[in-house]
DNA sequence: CTGTAAATATACCGATCTGTATCGTTTTGC
DNA sequence: GCAAAACGATACAGATCGGTATATTTACAG
C-alpha cells in the first residue's frame, strides 16, 4: 500500500471496528493490527485516539452525505420525490449486513457531554443532515421547509433506532409510509403552470441558519 | 445503610453512572466509590459487571415501565387519550436534568452483537414498551393496533434519538403533534352508543405475541 | 448473647489501555 | 542518487481495567 493512502486506510478500518463494535471497545491495537500498520505510523498520523476518532466521523460525515445526494439526486427529479427517496437510501443503508446503527448517534451515545468534541462532531453531522432535508423540502416548496424538515428528520431517526435493535428495514419502510401521509397534511405552495424564466432563480437557495 | 438495601442502591448508583458516562466508560471502582461500598461487597451481589449491568436494566425496564403505566392512568380515562399521554410522559423524562438518552439504547449501542445479554435485555424493554402501546392502541379501538403501536414506538424513538442530541423537549412535542395527525387518519372500530352489558368483555385483553 | 454471614479495607493479580521510545528498514521528493 | 521522512517491529511506561485474596470488623438472626 502507497504511503499516501495509508491516512484513509486507517480511517476505513477505525470506522469499520468503531461500527461493529463501538468506540470504547475498540482498542487502538485492534485498529492497527487489523489495519496492518505499526502503531508508530498510527500516531504518526493521529496525536491521540480521540483525534482518530474525530477524522474518521469527519470522513464519514462528508461521504455518507455525499452518497446520500447522489442517490437521491439519480433517483428523482421531481423534489417531493427526493424527499422520499431519503427513506430508500436510509433502508439500503440498514440493510447492510453490517449495520449497527447509526455511528453518529453511536459516538453520542459513548461521549455524552455536550461540550465533548465526539458529541459535536456527530451533532454537526446531525444538522447538516436535517440541513439537507430542509433543502429538498425547500425545493419541494413545501410552507414550512423546516418544519418539514424536522418531520422527515424525526422519520429517520425513528426508523434507525428500531431498526437498529430488529435488524431488518421494515421500521425504515414504515417511516416511509408515515412520512407520505404527513407531508400530504402539508400546506405547499401552488406548482407554477409551467417553467417560467424566473422559476430557476427561487431554486434550492436555502439559508439553513441552524447549521452554524 | 441497612444490609438489605445495598444492592438496590448498587443498582441505582450503577445506572446513574451508566447514563451519565456510559458503560464501558464506567468502572467497577467509580461505582463502589460512588456507592460507598467495598469491591467485595460488589462481587457479593454480582458476579460480573456484565451481572452487573443487566440487574440494572431489568430493575430500569420494570422501574420505567410502571412510571408510565402510573402517569398514563393517572392522566387519562380515555384509551386514546392515554395513548397520547405517552408523549407527556416521554417529555418529562427526557427535559430531566441528567437526561442522556435512553440507557436502554446505550445499552444496545455498546454491545451490538445480536446474541450479547445486553443487547437481548435491551431488546427484551423495547418490545415490552410496544407491546403496553399496542395494549393502549387495542383499548382504543384502532383497526390495526399493531400497525398503531408501531407508529407511536417510531415516533417515540425519533424524538428521544433527536433529543438526545438537542437536549431539549420539543422534539417530543413535535412528535406529539405527529401522532395526533397519523391517528386522526387510521381506521377505528365505532364507539357503542352507550356503555352496554358486553362493553368490558372485549377491552385490553392483548395478544402480544411479538413479546415473547 | 452469641455465632455466622456479610460488611470493610487493602493489597494484589494479570490483562489491557493509550501513548512513547528506540532503532533498523523502506519509501519518497528533489 | 541521496537526504529526509515515514515506515515496521518491539519493548516499555504508567494507568486502569475487571476480578480475587486476606484479614478484620460489623451487623443481624435465633
Amino acid at each position: 500500500m502507497r504511503r499516501s493512502e495509508i491516512r484513509g486506510h486507517l480511517l476505513d478500518t477505525a470506522l469499520r471496528l468503531f461500527n461493529l463494535h463501538g468506540y470504547h471497545a475498540t482498542g487502538i491495537d485492534l485498529i492497527i493490527a487489523e489495519a496492518g500498520v505499526a502503531k508508530t505510523t498510527l500516531y504518526r498520523h493521529f496525536e491521540t485516539k480521540e483525534d482518530l476518532i474525530l477524522a474518521a466521523l469527519e470522513r464519514r460525515d462528508e461521504e455518507s452525505r455525499a452518497e446520500m445526494r447522489a442517490f437521491v439526486e439519480q433517483r428523482a427529479i421531481d423534489a417531493y420525490e427526493r424527499l422520499m427517496a431519503t427513506f430508500d437510501f436510509l433502508e439500503i443503508s440498514v440493510r447492510d449486513k453490517q449495520f449497527r446503527g447509526c455511528i453518529f448517534m453511536g459516538a453520542a451515545g459513548e461521549h455524552k457531554e455536550a461540550v465533548d468534541p465526539v458529541f459535536r462532531a456527530a451533532l454537526m453531522h446531525k444538522r447538516l443532515v436535517l440541513a439537507y432535508f430542509e433543502e429538498l423540502a425547500h425545493a419541494a416548496r413545501f410552507a414550512e421547509p423546516k418544519r418539514t424538515a424536522d418531520m422527515i428528520n424525526l422519520l429517520h431517526e425513528g426508523a434507525v433506532a428500531i431498526a437498529q435493535m430488529t435488524r431488518t428495514g421494515e421500521p425504515v419502510r414504515q417511516s416511509k409510509r408515515m412520512a407520505a401521509s404527513l407531508l400530504a397534511q402539508e400546506v405547499r405552495a401552488p406548482l407554477e403552470p409551467s417553467a417560467r424564466g424566473e422559476g430557476a432563480k427561487q431554486r434550492a437557495s436555502v439559508s439553513s441558519g441552524n447549521a452554524a
